[in-house]
RNA sequence: GCCGGAGUGGCGGAAUUGGUAGACGCGCCAGACUUAGGAUCUGGUUGGGAAACUAGUGCAGGUUCGAGUCCUGUCUCCGGUACCA
C-alpha cells in the first residue's frame, strides 16, 4: 500500500480531536442559568432534550447518534439564531441490565456503571455534540437520587382531592381522617394485590414491563402472585393524562398509543341479583343496551364470590378448573386463548330487566383485574361470548339489529337464534321498552332505568392500573421509608439521600425477599423500626431528569424555582421545547414522567402541567440489506443462514444448498451478505446474476446474533465524526425507519472532502496548504444566488427537522463553489457558518484557516459562536424565468421569459412556439391556463 | 382482528397551495488525469425506442385544463396491540 493511498482525503483525524479539546477548554457550550455570570435575559430560551441513554457495556450503537445529531444541529442552530439553548446529557444508570451485567462479571454495579458512563461520555465527545457538560446528571449519583427519593416522599405525602388535583395529606389530617383512611388515599401506597412475579429475574415487574407473559428484559416467564408492594396511584390521573395530551405537539401515533394504553371505556355497572341468595353480582358493560340479550354470566375464576356461590354438584369441576387456570402462567393463558374454556358454577343470576334466570359460569376469558371481574354475556352481540355460548350450547338471543324492526305484531319478538354475531351498533329488538331505539339512545335509557331502580349506574373504566413501583433488586433507589409496628412512615428529608448499603453479594435472593435484607445492620433503623427493603424501578430516575438538567448542581432543591421557571415555564407554551427519542418509550417513560410532572405541578413545584411540549420520534436504523436465497419449491424464504457460516454452497434445482460449518448440517437458503454486485433485478424479483436463483432483499434490526451491528467508533475512525453525523441526517426523514449503507457514509465523506478542497490544496510535497484560488473577492451572481438560497433553505429545513434536504441544498451550494474559478473567501465563510451545525469540526477548521489568511473576513471565536447569517432576498430574485408550455396537459416546449412578463405576453410567446403549434394540429384554442412563472397550458 | 404509518428508478430518498416527476446522494456507464486507481475531476444514468416519440409514482376507477399530491374502491408491506366486556 502506497503512502498516497493511506493518506486521508482530508485530515479529519487530526482536527476533529483538536476542536473537541478546544471547545472543552473554553467550555464553549456552557449555558448560564438566570442569575449566573454571562446570562443574557434578553434572549428567548430553547430547551432541546434527548432521551438520555442507559449506559450499557457495549457502548453506543448508530441509533444513538441519530437523535443526538438531530438535537445537536437544532441546538447549535438555535444558539446561533440568538436563543439561550439548554441542551444537556446524562445517564440513566440504575436498573436491571446494569445489575445483571455486574452479577455476570462479578463486579459492583457502581463500578461497571462508572466504566460504562466513561465509555459513553467519551464516545459522545468524539462526535462533537455541543452539550453543556456542567449539567450532566447520573441517576445513580446520591446527589441526584436524593431528589428522586424526595419526590417519592411528595407522592407519599399526597392524595388526590375531589377536583382531581394532588394535595398534601396534611389536608386530610386537618379534616380529622384517621391513619388508615389517609394511608388508603396516598399517591404512594402499600398493596397486597397480585403482582407480576418473575422468578428468573427475582423481582416483580410493572404491567408495562411484561410482554406476552414474559419479562421485557430477559424474556423470563412471569407468574401472578400476591405480594406486599408499593404502588403509585397513576389511575387517579387517568383522565387528565388523556385530556391533556390534546394540547401537545406530539406525533398522533404516540398520543393514540397512550390513549389506548390508558384505555378509557364508557358503559355501566349493572347489579344482578342471584337466585336463592341475598347478595348481588355487579358487572361492567359498555353495551348496557344489550341487557335483554344477556343469557348467562361469566365471572373470573379468581372472583371472590366463586367459592360462595358454587353448588355442591359443581364444586369439584369448579375446583379442578380453578387449579388448572391458576397453574397457567399469563403466557399460557394467552397462548391457549384460541379455545374458550369454562365451567358452570351451578348458581343462577336474575336478569333485572326480564327476571330471567341465567346461569353463572367461570371462565378465564374474564379477567379479575378489569372492571368488576364479572360480565353479563350477550353472545348475540359479542364475539367472545358468541364463541363461548356456541361451544357450551348456551342460549343466544338477538337484541340488536342493523335496521329498526318496528310496527305490527311480532315486530320485536323473534326468538330464532341469529346465524352470526353482530357486534356493531344498530337498533334494539326483543328488548321491551328499548325496542326501536338506536344503540346510543338505548344505552342512555337503560342506564337511567337501572339508576332509578338502584340496579346500576353509568360508569367509566380504564385499562390503566396503578403503577407497581417496588422491585426486589439491589441496584435501584432505596425507599426512604421505615416500618415500625407494622406501619410505614417517611424518613425526614434530612436523612436523604438514603444510600444503598454496600453489599458483597447483591444478587437476588431467589425468593421474594429483596437483596437489601442481607445488609442486616442497615436494615435496622432503630430498636423498633426497620427499613423498607424494596428499591424503586429504574423508571424512577427518568421521570424527572429533564428538571434536574435545569439546575443540575443544586444541593438545596431538586431544581431552583428560578431555573425551573425559566427553562420549563418560559416561552410559549412552556416545558421542554423539543424532545427527541425512540418510540419504545411511548407508554412507559412518557406516561410515568407526565404523571410525576402533574403531581409536582399540582403541588406547586413546577410551572407547567405537561413536561414535553413537542415530541419527535426518530426512526430505527436497520442493518444493511441482506439478500436471501429464495427457494421456489418451498415458496418462501428458506431460512436465514448467513453465508459466512456456510460452505460448499451450490445451486440445486434453483435452491441454494450448503453445509453449515458449525453443525455440519445441510441448509437451504444461504444469505449472500451485502453483495449488491451479485444480484440483479428481473421483473419484480431479484436474482443472483446469471442464474435462476431468486433472492429476497431485506434489512433487519441490528443485533449481535445477526452480526449486522454497526459500531459508530469504526465509522468515526474511518471517515470522521462529521461524516457520521452528516450521513445519519442524510439517510432520510428523521422519523422514518431506514437501513444503513456503508457506501452512504462514503458519500458524505466525499462531500466533506470537496468542501475541504474548496479551501485547501496539496502542494508538491503532498502537504495541505491554503488554496491559491481562494481569494478575497466577491462571489459571482450564480454563486451568490446559490449561497443565499442555501442560507434560507437550510434554516427553514432545520426548523422543520428536514435535515436530509438541508444537506442536499448544501451539496448544491458546494457544487456551485466548485464550479466557480475563483473561490470567494467571504462567501465560503458564510457557507461554513451554515454548515457548522452539521459538520462542526470541519467548519471550525476551515473557518480558522481562512481567518488566519483573511482576518477581516471572520470574527473572533468559534464558528459555533457566530450568528446565523441572514439571507438577502434580493439575491434570490431572478430576472428571467423558464416557462413550460403544455398542450392538453402534455409538456411540449419551454422558453425563458422576463420575470415581469404579463399573462398576455407569455400566452403570445407560447402560441408562437413552433412545437406548440405542431401539437395543436391547427385546432382552435378552447382554453388557455397561465400560471405565472410556471407554465402555460393550451387546451385544444 | 383492531389501531397507526408507508408504497415513487438498481438503492436511500426529493417534489410549497394540485402546476416541468425522479432534486441530492449511493451504485452503474463513459471520458480525463494517471505506472496504477476502489483517489480526484467531467459527462451520462426511469423503462421502451435509432429517433421523433411514448409509457410511467402499488392496482382499478373518478374529479380537473392539469393528479405522486384530491375523492372512491382495492392489494401489499412495516410498526404497535390484542380475550379490557
Amino acid at each position: 500500500m502506497s503512502s498516497s493511498e493511506q493518506r486521508k482525503a482530508f485530515p479529519f483525524s487530526e482536527f476533529e480531536p483538536k476542536w473537541q479539546a478546544a471547545w472543552e477548554a473554553k467550555n464553549a457550550f456552557h449555558t448560564p442559568n438566570p442569575g449566573e455570570a454571562g446570562f443574557d435575559a434578553s434572549k428567548p430560551k430553547f430547551y432541546v432534550l434527548d432521551m438520555f441513554p442507559y449506559p450499557s457495556g457495549t457502548g453506543l450503537h448508530v441509533g444513538h447518534p441519530e437523535g443526538y445529531t438531530a438535537t445537536d444541529i437544532i441546538g447549535r442552530y438555535k444558539r446561533m439564531s440568538g436563543f439561550n439553548v439548554l441542551h444537556p446529557m446524562g445517564w440513566d444508570a440504575f436498573g436491571l441490565p446494569a445489575e445483571q451485567y455486574a452479577i455476570k462479571t462479578g463486579q459492583h454495579p457502581r463500578a461497571t456503571s462508572e466504566k460504562n458512563i466513561e465509555g459513553f461520555r467519551g464516545q459522545l465527545k468524539r462526535l462533537g455534540f455541543a452539550y453543556d457538560w456542567d449539567r450532566e446528571v447520573n441517576t445513580t449519583d446520591p446527589g441526584y437520587f436524593k431528589w428522586t427519593q424526595w419526590i417519592f416522599l411528595k407522592l407519599y405525602d399526597s392524595y388526590v382531592n375531589d377536583q382531581g388535583k394532588a394535595r398534601p395529606v396534611s389536608e386530610l389530617e386537618a379534616q380529622g381522617l384517621g391513619r388508615d383512611e389517609i394511608d388508603a388515599r396516598r399517591l404512594a401506597y402499600v398493596s397486597e394485590a397480585p403482582v407480576n412475579w418473575c422468578p428468573g429475574l427475582g423481582t416483580v415487574l410493572a404491567n408495562e414491563e411484561v410482554v406476552d407473559g414474559k419479562s421485557e428484559v430477559g424474556g423470563f416467564p412471569v407468574e401472578r402472585r400476591p405480594m406486599r408492594q408499593w404502588m403509585l396511584r397513576i389511575t387517579a390521573f387517568a383522565q387528565r393524562l388523556i385530556d391533556e395530551l390534546d394540547g401537545l405537539d406530539w406525533p398522533e401515533g404516540i398520543r393514540l398509543l397512550q390513549r389506548n394504553w390508558i384505555g378509557r371505556s364508557e358503559g355501566a355497572e349493572v347489579k344482578f341479583a342471584m337466585a336463592g341468595r341475598d347478595d348481588t353480582i355487579t358487572v361492567f358493560t359498555t353495551r348496557p343496551d344489550t341487557l335483554f340479550g344477556a343469557t348467562y354470566m361469566v365471572i373470573a375464576p379468581e372472583h371472590p364470590l366463586v367459592n360462595e356461590i358454587t353448588t355442591a354438584e359443581q364444586r369439584e369441576a369448579v375446583e379442578t378448573y380453578k387449579k388448572q387456570v391458576g397453574s397457567k402462567s399469563d403466557l399460557e393463558r394467552t397462548e391457549l386463548a384460541k379455545e374458550k374454556t369454562g365451567v358452570f358454577t351451578g348458581a343462577f343470576a336474575i336478569n333485572p330487566v326480564n327476571e330471567q334466570k341465567i346461569p353463572i359460569w367461570i371462565a378465564d376469558y374474564v379477567m379479575m383485574g378489569y372492571g368488576t371481574g364479572a360480565i353479563m354475556a350477550v353472545p348475540a352481540h359479542d364475539e367472545r361470548d358468541w364463541e363461548f355460548a356456541t361451544k357450551f350450547h348456551l342460549p343466544i338471543r338477538e337484541v340488536v339489529a342493523a335496521a329498526p324492526r318496528l310496527g305490527g305484531e311480532g315486530s320485536a319478538v323473534c326468538e330464532m337464534e341469529p346465524a352470526e354475531c353482530f357486534s356493531e351498533e344498530g337498533f334494539a329488538v326483543n328488548s321491551g321498552f328499548l325496542n326501536g331505539l338506536a344503540t346510543a339512545e338505548a344505552k342512555k335509557q337503560i342506564t337511567a332505568w337501572l339508576q332509578e331502580r338502584g340496579l346500576g349506574k353509568g360508569m367509566t373504566n380504564y385499562k390503566l392500573r396503578d403503577w407497581l413501583f417496588s422491585r426486589q433488586r439491589y441496584w435501584g433507589e432505596p425507599f426512604p421509608i421505615v416500618w415500625e409496628g407494622g406501619q410505614h412512615r417517611a424518613l425526614p428529608d434530612s436523612e436523604l439521600p438514603l444510600v444503598p448499603p454496600d453489599l458483597e453479594d447483591f444478587r437476588p435472593t431467589g425468593t421474594p425477599e429483596p437483596p437489601l435484607s442481607k445488609a442486616t445492620d442497615w436494615v435496622r433503623y432503630s430498636e423498633t423500626a426497620t427499613r423498607e427493603l424494596n428499591t424503586m424501578p429504574h423508571w424512577a430516575g427518568s421521570c424527572w431528569y429533564y428538571l434536574r438538567y435545569c439546575d443540575a448542581q443544586n444541593k438545596d432543591r431538586f431544581v431552583s424555582e428560578e431555573a425551573e421557571k425559566y427553562w420549563m415555564g418560559g416561552g410559549k407554551p412552556g416545558g421542554v421545547d423539543l424532545y427527541v427519542g425512540g418510540t419504545e418509550h411511548a407508554v412507559l417513560h412518557l406516561l410515568y414522567a407526565r404523571f410525576w410532572h402533574k403531581v409536582l405541578f399540582d403541588l406547586g413545584y413546577v410551572s407547567t402541567p405537561e413536561p414535553f411540549q413537542r415530541l419527535v420520534n426518530q426512526g430505527l436504523i436497520l442493518g444493511e440489506v441482506d439478500y436471501y436465497a429464495f427457494t421456489p419449491a418451498l415458496g418462501s424464504v428458506a431460512g436465514f443462514v448467513s453465508s459466512e457460516f456456510v460452505t460448499d454452497i451450490e445451486d440445486q434445482a434453483h435452491s441454494l444448498v450448503g453445509v453449515d460449518r458449525r453443525t455440519g448440517e445441510k441448509v437451504l437458503g444461504v444469505a449472500l451478505k451485502g453483495k449488491d454486485d451479485d444480484v440483479e433485478k428481473k421483473g419484480e424479483f431479484f436474482y443472483i446474476k446469471d442464474s435462476a436463483i431468486r433472492v429476497e432483499a431485506k434489512s433487519f434490526k441490528m443485533s449481535k446474533s445477526r452480526g449486522n451491528v454497526v459500531n459508530p467508533d469504526d465509522v468515526v475512525k474511518g471517515y470522521g465524526a462529521d461524516s457520521l453525523r452528516l450521513y445519519e441526517m442524510f439517510m432520510g426523514p428523521l422519523e422514518q425507519v431506514k437501513p444503513w449503507t456503508a457506501m452512504g457514509v462514503v458519500g458524505q465523506f466525499r462531500f466533506l472532502a470537496r468542501v475541504w478542497r474548496l479551501v485547501m490544496e496539496e502542494n508538491d510535497d503532498g502537504k495541505w496548504t491554503i488554496s491559491t484560488a481562494l481569494q478575497d473577492a466577491p462571489a459571482n451572481k450564480k454563486v451568490t444566488k446559490e449561497l443565499h438560497k442555501t442560507i434560507k433553505k437550510v434554516g427553514e429545513d432545520i426548523e422543520k427537522l428536514s435535515f436530509n434536504t438541508a444537506i442536499s441544498q448544501m451539496m448544491e451550494c458546494n457544487n456551485a463553489f466548485t464550479q466557480s474559478e475563483v473561490k470567494p473567501a467571504g462567501a465560503i465563510v458564510t457557507f461554513l457558518t451554515v454548515l457548522s451545525p452539521f459538520a462542526p469540526h470541519l467548519a471550525e477548521e476551515l473557518y480558522a484557516i481562512i481567518g488566519a489568511k483573511f482576518p477581516h473576513l471572520v470574527k473572533p471565536g468559534f464558528v459555533a459562536d457566530q450568528p446565523w447569517p441572514a439571507y438577502d432576498p434580493a439575491a434570490l430574485i431572478e430576472d428571467e424565468v423558464e416557462i413550460v408550455f403544455q398542450v392538453n396537459g402534455k409538456l411540449r416546449d419551454r422558453a425563458t421569459v422576463p420575470l415581469n412578463a404579463t399573462k398576455e405576453e407569455i400566452e403570445k410567446i407560447a402560441l408562437s412556439s413552433p412545437r406548440v403549434q405542431e401539437f395543436m394540429e391547427g385546432k382552435p384554442v378552447k382554453k388557455i391556463v397561465v400560471v405565472p412563472g410556471k407554465l402555460v397550458n393550451i387546451v385544444v
